[in-house]
DNA sequence: GATAAAGTATGATAAATATCATATTTCGGA
DNA sequence: TCCGAAATATGATATTTATCATACTTTATC
């Protein structure tokens, strides 16, 4: 459904909205640390996002990735967007390019709901609203200690 | 969600679901032709599941592979289990491997129901089933003509 | 039984994805 | 104003996945 990628890239946001903002960045490295996502890996990956404008970054010294408002407010598929593109989420379970309600392929009905459902949540839930429960302790990025 | 071997794999299959039984076999190459799926790949795919049971073949002149009723009888999610292996279908959206009910990760609220309504579906759909649509004309697996 | 038509087994190549490395740019602070 | 700490840009390597090729085995038919 999410590529590697894109998998990285949004638990990494997730983290970066529950535990920055303007005064309180986080380096790639810290990063790496508290997602385990490989350090070079993830620096790519927030590289993409920071010139898209999803997550902030300042460089230099006492720099780090973060997020504004603004960023948390935008739909959580709008980062898988920049990771993965469009067309991944949205293709046929058979990558049969021309399935769709007329002409469906045999799994078509069985899945489309569902998916539209998790594509909606995507599309209309911000960033911010889902780090919330991260923040309140009631989801989790990581294993128990 | 599915690999790319299963996704072949299972539309191989449903197309043998609805042409081919004990008399009707297809050999890879028309099967190749049928379904656009490159034909070396294919045969690997096909020998695997042939090898675990889930389809049928006989060698030599007017053999082919071909769907016997038990065939039609074993559950999707056999075919998927012998390519994919049972992990890629069960694991979190974020690859969080400890995420779960008491302690989740953030999109897990939002994916699970649907998940678990699409694993269910495959579990007890068989492929003669899902065929059905296929042979009555309300389903397809190719692009119209 | 010889022949040819099929699947079977195995391995090689190609493409995509994940991962690592390194040089460059920007910027805060002594 | 210079040094070092950070992101940024770019490219190299490794791993996985997809694809192709080829030699081998089985079996229906003549």
């Amino acid at each position: 459904m999410l590529s590697n990628s894109s998998k990285y890239a949004l638990t990494a946001v997730l983290f970066l909205a529950a535990n920055t903002d303007e005064h309180q960045k986080k380096m790639v490295k810290d990063l790496s640390i508290s997602t385990g996502i490989p350090k070079a890996y993830l620096a790519k990956l927030l590289q993409q996002l920071s010139k898209h404008q999803i997550i902030s970054a300042t460089k230099g010294p006492k720099g780090g990735y973060y997020l504004t408002d603004d960023n948390r407010n935008l739909p959580v598929f709008s980062l898988i967007e920049v990771i993965d593109g469009t067309h991944r989420m949205e293709t046929c379970v058979l990558g049969i390019e021309e399935c769709n309600a007329e002409r469906p392929c045999p799994l078509h009905d069985h899945v489309y709901p569902a998916r539209r459902a998790f594509l909606d949540t995507l599309k209309k839930m911000t960033i911010g609203e889902l780090s919330r429960d991260l923040k309140n302790g009631s989801s989790f990025l990581t294993a128990q200690q």
